[in-house]
Formats: C-alpha cells, structure tokens, sequence
DNA sequence: TGTACATCAGTGAACGCGCGTTCACTGATGTAC
DNA sequence: TGTACATCAGTGAACGCGCGTTCACTGATGTAC
C-alpha cells in the first residue's frame, strides 16, 4: 500500500537515491506476501510495481537473487524485534514471558505466510548472491540466530525460575523451535487442515518442561 | 539411474502407451530429487530426460502441475508404504514401533528432501491441476492423513501398551507430526544447522508424553 | 552572479533464453472382411 | 491369405510470453571557478 503503486513515479533528488532501494525492497515485500509464490517476485514485476524502469534496479540491487535475500534478511530483524517486544509486554512473569515468545512467533507466520515460507524455505540459501558482497556467508547462516536466541533466553529464564527443567538449554530451545516451526510452516502451506483447537499448547507445553504450574490465573 | 537417459527412446508398441506416462512420472520424480528445487521440473527438462517430443506429455497428462501432483500423490503413497513397513519390522513392543515410525519418516525427508518439500511445500496446493480430472478436492485434502493415521496408530498402541499418556489421541498425534516436520522440513532446507546430536530425542519424547522406560534395553 | 562541467538517477530499446502449449502430421500396428 | 482401414503412439515446427540482463543514452542537479 502507500505510494507505491503505478507508473508516473518522481525521480529522486540528488543524493536521494538510495531511497529507491528502499522502495524496491518494500515492492518485493508487498509483491511476496501478497503472492502465491515467490515466484511471482521478479525483477520486472517489481519494477512494474513502483513504476520504474526494470534496468534501474541494478543500480542498487547486483542481480534478481539479491532482492530476494534482503527481503529476507530484513524480514528475519523484523521477527526478533516482535519477539522481543512481544516478550517485554508480557509482563514480570517468565512463563507469561515465554509463552509471549512462542504466540508471537505463531503469529509472525500466520500474518505473513508466504514471507515465512520464504525465510524457512532455503531457496535463498543455495542462491549464487553470495558470491557478491551482498552478504557474508557468516551474515547468511547466522540469519535465525537472533531470533532462536530470543526463544533460548525466555525459556533459560522459565527454568531458572522453576517452572520447567532442562538438561540442554540450546537443545531443548532448538526442540521448541521446530516444534513452532513445524506448525507454523504447516499452516502457512495448508489451508484446510483441522487442527486441534489446542495444538499450541499441545506443541509448546510437553517442548518447555513444564512442571510447575503458572504463577497467575493466566491459562498457559 | 536405470534406461532413462538421452534420446533414442523406442516407441512403445499398441495397448502400451500407458508406459510412457509411468517414464514421465518416474523422470520428473528424478529431476526433482536430483535438482536443487522443484522449478527445475519443467515440461520440456522431463521430456529431454526420457528422450521424446515435449508435446507427447499431453497424451498422458493435462498440463505441467499435473506431473507434480502425480509426483506429490506417489510420494505420499510411498511415504506412508515405508512408514508400515518400519513399524512392521520393529518387532512387538509398541515403543520401539513407534519410534521406528518416527524413525522412518524422518529418513524419508533425508533421503529425499527436495521431495519431502514439495510433499509439504504446499505449491501443487494451489494448482489448477484440480479442475482437471486428475483428483478430486477430497483425494487432495487427505493426501496426508494415512501417513499420519499410521502414526497416529503407533502412538495409541503405546499409551495402550502404558509406555506415553494422552488425553486426546489425535491431538497429540498431530503435535507429535508436527515435531517431526519441523525437524525434517527444517534439516530438507538448511544444510549448515548446528543440531543437537540428540535432537530427535528432544523432540519425540517429550511430545509422546514418555512416562514408564522402555521395556527392554534398547534406547528410546 | 554567471557558466562550464561532472555527477547522479535513472530510461528505452533490444538481446537471447527457456518455457508451456497448439497444430497438423506421420508411420507403425493391429483388425475386419 | 490378402488388403483396406482405423487407431495408436507419438513427432516437428511454430506461437507468444515474460523473464534477466546489456548497452548506450538523457536530462536534471549540484559544484568549481
């Protein structure tokens, strides 16, 4: 949505070019979640989108796969940052806080499927930007770390404050997480499935330990 | 591997065209395992890899996304055919069948990842390959559901058998395969994860809600 | 204050490619009489 | 036992399409003097 729609765009300013890279970034976002596919992602419809001509692309962007990899790169920020204010808004109590993590990540995938499927699809990972500056190979598998990291520390606190037990802190996060993954990847894929009304819990109660029960009345 | 190479492909004789539409479904399912993605599987690429005329596909199939949901439907078939067979060989105790179970679904994705994403990749979801004859919306939906009814068996044989609990059969069946896709789908994408050597058991003993050990010395 | 000039932010036309799909056809093979 | 014929199993050439990418360019805008 926004002003980026048809054709008769404004040139940008001297020294104002760089806005046009945020803008394509923004066309390829939209094109994806609002797409069936990736597919339908492609240089030409990108620039079609903002109303630009296709070739100004490669003036901020070396080639079509790296479009694609910002998109995802920037998409991966974005989903640590709602973990963790999703985390913060949940108050004092670290199950609460956990859980928060874990509804907030279920959430991510719901609101943007197609863009989830993406940052866990791996195409982008084969993908031959590398080998352009674009990223480092460092930058590219470290890209789930942060929010894996999130999910890690919300659930050392739950144990550190009793409510559930862990031999393996990383193991038991990466456990969790593909559990979240798991579902949120199904139901990003498949429309007509019945899940359980409760399949959230049934996932994330047995993958934390839980063995205490909550502090509040809150239903975990 | 086997005939299926270059050209100078041999016609079949009268009342044996129907071989033909076997080849091309055994050549796409090897483009796809081969390739690094399902767009590889082009029309054309199938019909370079048996050896004939592109246009000869349309004998046998309606267009190009009826060849993937032929694929898709045989691979489900035969996910579900190895899932028995694990279970089968897994002797008596009700455990060890159903971790054999996981066990073999688990080695499916390995085995054939670009395959498993394309099972669960949800694209051919969309196709328009559903108007066509070809399937029936409810052939479609189900395409899962025997795979996850034998796990969904293997599991209420070992709350029967007083190895796991559960309040909800299928609910917790469906956690449980949810555990497990997280992990294949994530292990089918990304090449460079750090896992826990012990992830499978992070993940599977907790969501079959383990409550009395093994009965014999075999590890679970 | 004017003006030559470099730079910036793009454009327009064109390329070659592989794709899915269509069309009219071909030649071998079995069948009816 | 021969022969006309229908059918089967495919073929070859061509179509239009959208794509990624290249190339030489253009015109506005700031800057140096």
């Amino acid at each position: 949505m926004s002003s980026l729609e048809a054709s008769p765009r404004e040139r940008n300013r001297r020294g104002e070019g760089a806005r046009l890279r945020a803008d394509i970034l923004a066309a390829a976002r939209e094109l994806l979640d609002e797409g069936r596919d990736d597919r339908d992602v492609t240089l030409r419809a990108v620039a079609r989108k903002i109303g630009i001509a296709a070739p100004s692309i490669y003036k901020h962007f070396p080639d079509q796969s790296a479009i694609m990899l910002a998109v995802v790169v920037e998409a991966f920020e974005d989903l640590t940052l709602r973990l963790r204010a999703a985390r913060d808004a949940a108050g004092a109590d670290a199950l609460q806080r956990l859980r928060a993590v874990c509804d907030a990540y279920l959430d991510y995938a719901q609101q943007v499927p197609q863009r989830y499927r993406v940052m866990f699809g791996g195409v982008w990972d084969t993908g031959q930007a590398l080998s352009q500056q674009s990223i480092t190979r460092e930058q590219l598998s470290s890209l789930g770390e942060e929010a894996l990291g999130v999910l890690a520390e919300a659930l050392g606190a739950a144990v550190a404050a009793g409510y559930c037990t862990s031999t393996d802190l990383f193991g038991d996060a990466v456990a969790l997480w593909l559990g979240l993954h798991g579902l949120a990847h199904q139901r990003a894929v498949t429309s007509a499935f019945p899940w359980p009304t409760d399949i959230v819990d049934r996932i994330v109660v047995p993958l934390i330990h839980l063995t205490a029960p909550p502090a509040t009345t809150a239903t975990v």
